[in-house]
DNA sequence: CTTTACCTTTACGTAAACGTAAACTTTCTC
DNA sequence: GAGAAAGTTTACGTTTACGTAAAGGTAAAG
């Protein structure tokens, strides 16, 4: 007895629409099973999905998540498809590790910002103060 | 004597077309000088330019992007303002830790499918030596 | 003066990622 | 068996972020 989900589940469960799983699905990014017409997803699509919407968050076209949800299973590949599979898993890597620096840039600037924001706050307290 | 770049000089050093930063100076990213008709970009400009397309590669909106680079500078602000700003810096902070999460979780991935790739390979060259 | 290079505005076109509405089936529940 | 709840397909609409002409202004070079 295997679980297994119902579109409306997974919809719930990640906070997004029922049409946005099954344009996912359109996109060739999902493939649950049928039960006649209604679609009943495994938990290895439920994880698939949880993958999609990572991918999202790290601003990934659904291509692009395609492509890369691929990579986790090289299948029956011969050993040239290896060697290209190997070359873009390592261009992602450093399309990671460049986000990685641009997250730490930011994450400076909005610590900076932060700080004005409550000195301003603090001066203008002060300047209240001494009323 | 304060340098300054053509629309041109910045679409080459950035890699991005004049059509793109003119859309951004419609959409009100950017809004450099005029020497009559011609754009003149100050090395303000050229900065706001590199956080646009920072915020790109991590898959913020212009809109996004604009509110951010608007949080650089919190200008003259009442207590109010500064208060709902630092509230909008810490949520782009948590969203930015989020995003750390996913790249360790997205590397992570990668890292293992590259060993199975790698590993593939090795017992590919092991048969074929073994012929 | 003309070519060349670079700049401008205006405006229609496009791909991605869904939203939304219409019209219908299936399945519970009462 | 009638209605509500959840599912389905089909198809047109929408937003974002530009691409791609069209039609021309400006300024230095030959």
């Amino acid at each position: 007895m295997t679980t297994t989900y119902s579109i409306s589940d997974l919809s719930r469960e990640f906070a997004i629409t029922t049409r946005a799983i099954r344009f996912y699905e359109d996109k060739g990014l999902l493939s649950p099973e049928r039960r006649g017409q209604a679609r009943i997803y495994s938990s290895g699509d439920r994880t698939r999905l949880k993958l999609i919407l990572r991918g999202k968050r790290l601003g990934l076209s659904l291509e692009e998540s395609r492509e890369i949800i691929d990579m986790y299973n090289p299948g029956g590949s011969n050993t040239g498809q290896l060697n290209t599979l190997i070359g873009k898993i390592r261009e992602r890597k450093s399309l990671l590790q460049q986000q990685l620096r641009d997250i730490e840039g930011m994450m400076g600037d909005l610590d900076a910002a932060e700080a004005r924001c409550l000195q301003a706050l603090q001066s203008s307290e002060n300047t209240v103060n001494s009323l």
